[in-house]
RNA sequence: GGGCGAAUAGCUCAGCUGGUUCAGAGCGCCUGCCUUACACGCAGGAUGUCGGGGGUUCGAAUCCCUCUUCGCCCACCA
């Protein structure tokens, strides 16, 4: 073997030159072979952005899940990818000029565009290399980027096709629109947040002086724009109003009033200022009354000009507050309620979303969502968890048409042209450039527009393999499986791959969508860079290693839970996948170590060197607890309970190998007592197996030890090594009772000594009484192990023992005594003892009355009533020993 | 406003089909140990009205109702 290796773990020595080395063995590429495949589609991270700790937890589980398809045998592809993300490195980009004082205008779309390619171009690979760091075992090969030529002659094909068969339209409607990023918005990317507003009641006085109608708006400075007040028809205040005139105060325009189904008469005055150019409600109001529209602000949300010149020019917020100033100074205002409301706000600034009519495109949801929403119905498509599919269900059955075209630059252009001779005026769509109109060979402009970032990444599942071509990789990883990812983007992305892959795959694009929780601090907020309360996982690999995070990250998140973690104490969050990875490699470094010797040819399986009959009672215990573990990690990774797997490893590795196998076996392999070659086969092929089953969630420090394992060809990898499946020959109930007792037996000892202080390196000597049945055979054969384990001088075995001393009642009814002599005093252990004695009667009393009830007895199913009388009868034999220990020692006076 | 989830040890959380995994794990805490793999360790310990109340059941952390608190999704009552 090579060096010796380190006391102590050092993932920073190991895991970058293990990736190196998986990426030159090319371990992670799919290869278009095998029967099975294993297909997953990486959220693709926006191009601008930095790791955080979403990546980390998203990519990890990925991960884990490719890892263990990988090892399973199959075809793995997982895709990784960036996503140009619109707005937000357009923002980025913009935000740099405006350091030099340059806005995008100055420089025209031309210049700015290859600007931002140029830093896309620079940074743009940074959180790829990043997802490196934490193991991520992607096919980088296939790495793809939205803007990508290939990638953006399917966004030009999908929007062709749906343009031609009509699903996609222009239009003139009131859309979500950013004032700060100057540009339309789907009804997704306006974020509902509940803010603390107002009510404000204001009376608008009739034309003919008889008096005035009071509204109540949240939104005052709107009323410079209004063209009608409106009331329910049936609505008996108001009902000998409609059709007549107000003067609308701070202008000098007159509107009507009219009758409108549309209006709660419960809500405010029941009376209702319409404004249809910055309100949906208004706006129907305005189509169903043929109101006109005065849009009053500018496309950064100030004043216009088509309102009264005293206001044009200021901000929205600080109209409002002039507007209700002038109210109240024509004595007009009536009162002002706080209310409660939800108000729009950007999802990439933050901004307070203006609704604002204007002409965009739009997609035809509905027809795309129906097939959508039977996939799900039909169980074809699951959520993990169950109840996502619910929110899943309820938007796709109201699914809204979806505004597509940004008012910005950097983007998928819409392929439309609009031809400039008016008397053909034809609009075309097309899959290539044009100049002229293709109708009448007229001049033909280019819309100005881009698409929003999800009209690319929601055809990613075929896009990205080689669509509208016939690509063998299309043919091949075309529909995938699995797809992970947070619920924030549900509709964003996943309900939209799902519409978009049945209209142009005829199929969905994966069956399972797992959606992982959110990641937050201690007092449950999510971590955010403007909160200052995140962490950064580049860090933690730094002081802990890539193994830590991952393990903490899969064994804090339980299916559908969140991941909180102390930003403010990173020692405690990540210290348990720190000591495991650590206490992983000294539990190889101890085995790997002491393999030299009187051996056989070690495989992996211990059962190809090693017959049955030469196990020794440990090692069939391991053995069996080995194959348990198998069973239980490969369910718990197939039913995405990942920190069920994560514990189940750990317990075994921990537990079982290195605290008690472990311990058991160190005189064979020293050669102080026979059987050391068995000992190393078995140590081998139960520690190869738990390396395997923690490889996907710990993939650097197990490669590293697995590769240290004996026969082992050059080049092979731990990733690809075959999954361990269980096996029916490990089964051995009666290995796992009998170890059992043995533990239980050295836990025993070992707590009467330190109850009374012994002495660690005070050899002591116990009886065991009552051996006659089950035990006694088994703690014949672990002698040697009792007694170094309790650190015993000797171990003498009874069937009854008349001596005194302190006792600890085993579960199957034998007792364990140490004498009563210089370490063992008598009032002490007449406590101790009296105190037992007391539990287990308490326990008695109860379970007798449990048996006495009829209706238990009667009701409950046989097998639980015979399973509680055997309960009654052990601990019934418990107390005896007990008492007559009390009896012999003269405790009970 | 509609829908959904969560509340278990000081902290973060498991506990799936009601009964032998039933009150658990890790971290933290206490005691003793540098025992030739590991002090990122070993051994031993302490800690709970399973959010409150009611119900169903022979039996409830687990099922039902209700209240409280905290989240999430949806929503054009201005």
């Amino acid at each position: 073997m090579t060096q010796p290796l380190a006391p102590q773990y050092d993932p920073g020595n190991i895991e970058a030159e293990l990736y190196r080395w998986w990426q030159d063995q090319r371990i992670f590429e799919a290869t278009g072979q095998g029967q099975a495949r294993f297909v997953i589609m990486m959220p693709p991270p926006n191009v601008t952005a930095n790791l955080h700790m979403g990546h980390g937890l998203n990519n990890t589980i990925q991960d884990v899940l490719v890892r263990f398809e990988r090892m399973r045998g199959k075809d793995t592809l997982w895709l990784p990818g960036t996503d140009h993300a619109g707005i937000a490195t357009q923002n980025v980009v913009e935000r740099l000029l405006a350091k030099e004082g340059k806005t995008r205008f100055d420089l025209g779309r031309e210049a700015f565009v290859a600007l931002v390619w140029d830093y896309v171009r620079k940074t743009g690979a940074t959180i790829l290399e990043q997802l490196k760091a934490i193991g991520a075992s992607c096919d980088w090969s296939r790495t793809y980027f939205t803007l990508d030529e290939d990638l953006s002659r399917a966004v030009r094909e999908v929007f062709v096709q749906l343009y031609d068969k009509g699903l996609i339209y222009r239009g003139h409607y009131l859309i979500n629109w950013c004032p700060r990023c100057l540009t339309a918005l789907s009804n997704e990317e306006a974020e509902k947040e509940e803010v603390d507003g107002h009510l404000w009641y204001l009376r608008y006085p009739l034309a003919d002086g008889s008096g005035h109608v009071t509204v109540a708006t949240t939104r005052p400075e709107t009323m410079l724009g209004d063209t009608a007040v409106a009331v329910h028809p049936h609505d008996e205040r108001y009902t000998g109003l409609i059709g007549r005139m107000i003067d609308l105060p701070l202008t000098d325009r007159q509107i009507p009033i009219v009758g409108d189904g549309g209006i709660d008469p419960a809500f405010g005055t029941g009376a209702v200022k319409v404004t249809p150019a910055h309100d949906p409600l208004d706006f129907e109001i305005g189509r169903r009354h043929k109101l006109e529209s005065i849009d009053i602000f500018t496309p950064d949300a100030h004043i216009s000009e088509t309102a009264p010149v005293a206001y044009q020019g200021l901000d929205r917020f600080e109209a409002r507050r002039r507007v209700v100033q002038a109210f109240k100074e024509l004595g007009l205002l009536e009162k002002i309620e706080t209310h409660r409301h939800a108000v729009g706000h950007c999802y990439r600034c933050e901004t307070v979303v203006e609704p604002r009519l204007s002409d965009q495109w739009f997609v035809r949801m509905e027809p795309l969502a129906r097939p959508a929403l039977a996939a799900y119905r039909t169980g074809k498509l699951r959520f993990i968890p169950e109840r996502r599919g619910d929110e899943y269900a309820q938007w796709m059955e109201n699914i809204r048409d979806w505004c597509i075209s940004r008012q910005l630059w950097w983007g998928h252009r819409i392929p439309v042209w609009y031809c400039e001779n008016a008397s053909c005026a034809h609009v075309a769509a097309s899959r290539t450039d044009l100049t002229t109109c293709p109708r009448c060979g007229g001049p033909a402009h280019r819309d100005e527009d881009v698409l929003d970032t999800w009209f690319s990444s929601w055809l990613v599942p075929f896009s990205s393999l080689g669509w509208p071509e016939e690509t063998a990789d299309l043919r091949t990883y075309y529909p995938g499986n699995t797809l992970v990812t947070a619920p924030e983007i549900l509709f964003f992305w996943v309900a939209r791959m799902v519409m978009s892959g049945l209209e142009f795959m005829g199929e969905i694009p994966f069956d399972t969508v797992y959606l992982h929780g959110t990641v937050r601090d201690t007092e449950h907020r999510k971590m955010s860079k403007s909160l200052g309360n995140g962490i950064d996982p580049l860090e933690v690999i730094r002081l802990y290693g890539a193994d830590a995070l991952r393990y903490t990250v899969v064994a804090g998140t339980a299916v559908g839970t969140d991941l909180i973690l102390d930003p403010a104490d990173l020692e405690n969050s990540f210290a348990a996948g720190r000591n495991f990875a650590n206490k992983l490699w000294n539990a190889g470094r101890f085995i790997l170590g002491n393999l030299d010797g009187p051996t056989r040819p070690l495989a992996g399986k211990y059962a190809e060197v090693v017959r049955k009959d030469e196990l020794a009672l440990a090692d069939r215990w391991i053995i069996a607890r080995c194959d348990s573990t198998v069973a239980a990690a490969t369910e718990a990774y197939e039913r995405y309970r990942f920190n069920d797997a994560a514990s189940a490893v750990y317990h075994f590795i921990w537990s079982d190998l290195a605290d008690w196998y472990i311990e058991q076996i160190k005189p064979r392999l020293y050669g102080d007592v026979p059987g050391g070659d068995v000992a190393r086969a078995v140590a081998a092929a139960t520690f190869d197996t738990a390396l395997r089953l923690l490889h996907p969630i710990m993939p650097f420090v197990t490669e590293s030890l697995w590769k240290r394992l004996p026969a082992r060809a050059q080049g092979e990898s731990i990733s690809k090594a075959p999954w361990p499946r269980p096996d029916r020959r490990a089964d051995d109930p009666a290995a796992l009772a009998d170890f059992g007792l043995v533990q239980e037996l050295v836990g025993g000892i070992r707590s009467i000594r330190a109850d009374y202080g012994i002495q660690p390196g005070q050899s002591i000597r116990a009886v065991v009484s009552g051996v006659g049945r089950v035990a006694g055979p088994a703690f014949e054969a672990e002698r040697s192990t009792i007694m170094r384990l309790a650190r015993l001088s000797a171990l003498e075995m009874v069937e009854a023992s008349s001596e005194t001393g302190a006792t600890v009642v085993l579960s199957d009814g034998t007792a364990v005594l140490v004498p009563l002599g210089e370490a063992i005093d008598l009032d002490k252990e007449c406590e101790r003892l009296r105190g037992e004695y007391a539990r287990f009667q308490q326990l008695i009393a109860g379970q007798i009355g449990k048996l006495a009830n009829q209706q238990f007895v009667s009701r409950a199913p046989a097998d639980v009533v015979e399973r509680e009388r055997r309960k009654l009868t052990d601990w019934q034999e418990q107390a005896d020993v007990l008492r007559s220990k009390l009896e012999r020692l003269g405790c009970l006076q």
